[in-house]
DNA sequence: ACCTGAACACCGTTCAAGT
DNA sequence: ACCTGAACACCGTTCAAGT
C-alpha cells in the first residue's frame, strides 16, 4: 500500500501504526484489517516491495562482472530508499517473497563469467550477506536523521565507520583508507570479493 | 542488567518490557527509571553486552588468518546466542560501544601479516558486514523459533539459505553447493574475503 | 461487502506521594 | 535515596453493530 509506505518515510517505521495510518487515510484504524491480516503481513508487504523495487530490469551486458556490481548496488540503493524501513527485511526468512529473483540474476552472471558451480555459491551468498550488513548498517544512520528531524532530513552525507582514533592505535592507521563516501567503500568490498572472477 | 536479559532470552526482545522486567524482578514496572533513562538505554546495554562478550580473550598466536577467523567466528557466536537481541545491534551507530574492541583485534593481525594499510582498511570492513549479515539473517530464523516456543526451543539445526527449485533454474543449480551447515558456510565466506592474506 | 467504534489487554514514561 | 502506583497518551486486535 503507498499509503503505509508514505507514512513509514515520513514518520519513520517506529511511529508507523494502524492507527497512524488510519488517521492518514482518514477511515477507521481497523479498517485495514479487511485488506491486510494485521500490521505484520502490511510490513511484510511492503518490505516485499522494497526488495523487489529495481530487480525487473536489471542489466545484461557482455560484462558479468559489471552486471553484478550493478546488481547489488542497485540492491542497495533500494534500501536506502527507506531506510527506516530497510532493517526490517531481517524479518522475513530469506528463501521467502522478492529476495531471491534478484540473486538468480547474479548467479546467472557468475555462471556466464566461468565460475564453476561451488565457487558460485560461495561468491553469491557473501556478496548477499556482505550487502546486507553493509546496507542495514548505513540504514540505521540514515534512519535515525530521519526520526529525528521527519521526513527527507538533510543530514548531510553520511559519515562512514570509524573507529575512535584515541582508544584503537591499529584501527586509526587504517582509519585514514576508511572511504568517506559509503557508495565507493560498499563497492571496494564487492570488488574484494568479485576479485577472482573469471574475465 | 542480568534479569533483563534473562527475560530477553526466554520470551524474545519483542516480548520484553518494562511491565515484563517490573514482573519478573517482583517489583514496581517504573522502578527501573532509577537505574537505566529508559528502555532504550537498558536495551543499548544489553547490546553492548552481547557485542563484547568474548571480546577480550581473542587468541594471538603465530596463525594471523586464523586468529582472525577466531574473531569474527566468535563474534557470530555471541550474537547467535541471544538471537532475538542480535538484529537490534543496528540501533547503535557502529562507533560505538564495544563494537571496536573486536576489530582492533582484527587490523592487528592484518598488519602483522604483512597487509598493507589500504587492503587492511578494505578487508576488515568487508568481514565486519558479511559478518553482520550473515549473522543476523541467521539469527532471526533461531528467533521465530524462540518466539513460538519459548526459551531453547529445539528448532533443530537451522536451514540454509535456499532458493525456491521451482522458480529459479540458476539458482537451483547451485543449490547443492549452499551447504546446509551454516557455521561452514559462514567460514566459506570469511576464507573467500581472506583469499589474499600473505601467509 | 465493507466500514465503524467501543472494548480489551496491553505499552513507555512521568510525577506526586510515600518510606 | 529509593520505590510505588495512579495517570497519561499511546498500542494491536476483536467483534457486534451499522450501511
Amino acid at each position: 500500500m503507498a499509503a503505509a509506505m508514505q507514512v513509514v518515510d515520513t514518520q519513520g517505521a517506529g511511529a508507523f501504526s494502524m492507527r497512524a495510518l488510519g488517521a492518514f487515510l482518514e477511515c477507521d484504524p481497523t479498517a485495514m484489517y479487511r485488506h491486510f491480516t494485521g500490521k505484520n503481513a502490511l510490513l511484510d508487504a511492503l518490505v516485499d516491495s522494497v526488495v523487489r523495487d529495481g530487480a525487473a530490469n536489471l542489466p545484461e551486458t557482455d560484462d558479468p562482472r559489471a552486471d553484478i556490481r550493478a546488481n547489488f548496488r542497485q540492491l542497495r540503493r533500494s534500501l536506502l530508499a527507506h531506510p527506516t524501513l530497510a532493517p526490517l527485511v531481517l524479518r522475513r526468512p530469506p528463501g521467502v517473497g522478492a529476495y531471491w529473483e534478484r540473486s538468480d540474476h547474479a548467479v546467472a552472471q557468475l555462471h556466464r563469467a566461468g565460475m564453476d558451480p561451488v565457487d558460485a555459491a560461495n561468491v553469491y551468498q557473501t556478496l548477499l550477506f556482505y550487502t546486507l550488513g553493509h546496507t542495514l548498517s548505513e540504514a540505521r544512520q540514515l534512519a535515525r536523521a530521519v526520526e529525528r528531524e521527519g521526513a527527507g532530513a538533510d543530514a548531510g552525507p553520511v559519515a562512514a565507520v570509524r573507529p575512535p582514533q584515541d582508544r584503537h592505535p591499529d584501527l586509526s592507521d587504517i582509519a585514514p583508507h576508511l572511504r568517506d563516501d559509503n557508495e565507493v567503500q560498499f563497492l571496494a568490498g564487492l570488488d574484494l570479493i568479485l576479485r577472482d572472477l573469471p574475465r
